[in-house]
DNA sequence: AATGAATGAGCATTCATTCAT
DNA sequence: TATGAATGAATGCTCATTCAT
């Protein structure tokens, strides 16, 4: 009763169903442009204009502001579990590929400051501490006897005090940032790069 | 003009100026707290009612935003300042001081994360760099000769990274992770407490 | 020509014309579960999907709103009507037919109370009258000489009175409301059930 | 942080607080109607524009839907109690002043009919019963013994089918209806009118 | 003929900021 | 100088309706 009487006159395309997928990806995308630009806090509306897609596209994908959060972030666990995955792999390597995406991806950097403000009813880091521990499974089996690292909490605790410095309004200066903090911390990292860059 | 000078209904006590002095102090507390449980976003209407005071005290007091956030900041940084500037003050000792800050204040942790978010309207992070430089000549004047952290920007690096491992829903719990992050960096912090604490 | 006719991927069933007649019920029936749970408002969305089929069947069947809502009333008056045509038929029969759709159907009341808001873009109530007269018509029949309800519109004055008191969360007590309702207008009412119930 | 960059330019008039109690009356006047004219579920947004105040004064004064329409069924229900609590009140008189609001407010019925559809989150009747007592209140207390209505449950029953056959697009239809509803129930009514009007 | 994704207008709600008193 | 009401833009979210497949 209180819904839309008129649309009509002229509607966009509607490439149909098989859009759904590729629709799906570009919010994603979108999304992480849109946190990298304006924080985790950035109006969704952009993210569905940057995608090029209405806002009920994204609410369809995604029923609330943390599912979109989520599935960035979902996608760079994936990479980094790729990574400790691949034959060859190595610490270094693995935190390599960790510390591009902690350059390259605002949300990444979110997942590691998880608490803090406790109970917002949108709460973006739902599924934060899964996520937390699968990255932590990924890099613990490349951890040779006696590494800097080894102690319980030691090798997430140094992740987020690299998050913490990694600041600046470039990826370069970025990458220059969070190298120096694995130096401090007397960590060897690989190249810098996502996986299979 | 001995006349009562328009009774009027009930006007709120007007204690004149001595007021504006115990406003700004009670807003800047109140931030403080408001900060601590929601967030360097929260609505600046609820940093006014917890003052006690109405909104327009509050513009009176801090133009914007930032303005509120910076206060907050200066005062922390002043605590800083006045600890490194003590008789008998030693690195550790600052660092104690500065890492208490770290668990209590939100705005605080903010301070080192400035840029990433780059041009919001509403920058928070005005006058952080000029707050950062304060708070490192504060602390660097004690660091003696070969240093860990005596490199160039090796001492506000190692801060940010603290800030970083700085999570966690109680102080407690903040300052456990701040401790072990100072550890993992080789660093000595006296005891956490504020200046004078 | 005897080639797979493109195998497609997977093409949810299409059971050809004979699916339709039984869409079309399926739509109704769920639109009056619907109804009754949440009001002539709820989403055409969740009739759909309660009947099982997708919104552009709906749109198929029923180009609007309005059209939805006037199936189900149309169901429910033929019930009336059947009762009313049927041998040894009588008006406190027929009147315990009505009052069952009353105490059951959202839509049924709606019937009775079709202005009060004059153009909404949206109108449930289009064909109302013209169903509501058959309703009349069917009752009138019955209604020997000198019946309390005999003048003109009294009847269905006194129909819409009951439905006024058709308040209540359970059928029974929807039940036990609109019988006191008929009490108190004097008016024997047979068992309040379906036709053929 | 998402909130409004720039306001500015030129500001309607802010009459200032004591505009406030203006305001909360000009919104209830709107609601009568705005509800009159399209239901109870109208557009918030509507009732503030009648009103001439923003948005925001709908919120400050009333922080939700349901507390909208309980303002202006309190006003109503106030005037039936103001009748029914004069020198020389008469279950008549008290009557023509309930049904003058039945046949002019489109809330008050809404009062009389406030379950079926079960737990809406916005429920507007909230108070719906409380509000329901006070009215039968007033009218018991001049119930003669022996009254037609006089049993257990009867008085509100009556008031809610009167209420079911006020229909009509005319507020002349709807009092024909109301008084024909009441001359069915054997009952007596005064004159259709406001209370003091 | 059916599916269900996409569109996008519309309504609810929040809050930064102004300003009469 | 303080109060706190008012404004209204911005954003979240929902759902009627269309349409490619």
């Amino acid at each position: 009763m209180t819904q839309h009487p008129t649309p009509d006159e002229r509607r966009p395309a509607n490439d149909g169903p098989k859009a759904a997928a590729r629709n799906r990806a570009a919010l994603i995308a979108a999304a992480r442009e849109v946190y990298a630009e304006q924080g985790l806090d950035a109006p969704l509306s952009g993210i569905a204009r940057r995608a090029g897609v209405g806002q009920g596209v994204l609410y369809r994908h995604f029923p609330d502001r943390a599912a979109v959060a989520d599935a960035v972030l979902e996608e760079n666990v994936r990479e980094v579990e790729q990574a400790g995955a691949a034959p060859g792999a190595t610490l270094a390597g693995v935190l390599g590929v960790l510390t591009w995406h902690l350059t390259e991806s605002a949300a990444f950097i979110g997942l590691l400051h998880p608490d803090r403000t406790g109970g917002r009813p949108d709460d973006v880091h739902a599924h934060a501490s899964a996520l937390s521990e699968r990255v932590e499974r990924s890099l613990r089996v490349h951890l040779g006897d006696g590494h800097r690292l080894g102690a319980s909490d030691d090798l997430m605790l140094a992740i987020a005090m690299v998050s913490g410095a990694v600041t600046g309004p470039t990826r370069e200066e970025r990458e220059r940032r969070a190298l120096a903090a694995w130096r401090l911390l007397g960590v060897e990292v690989g190249p810098v790069r996502p996986f299979g860059g």
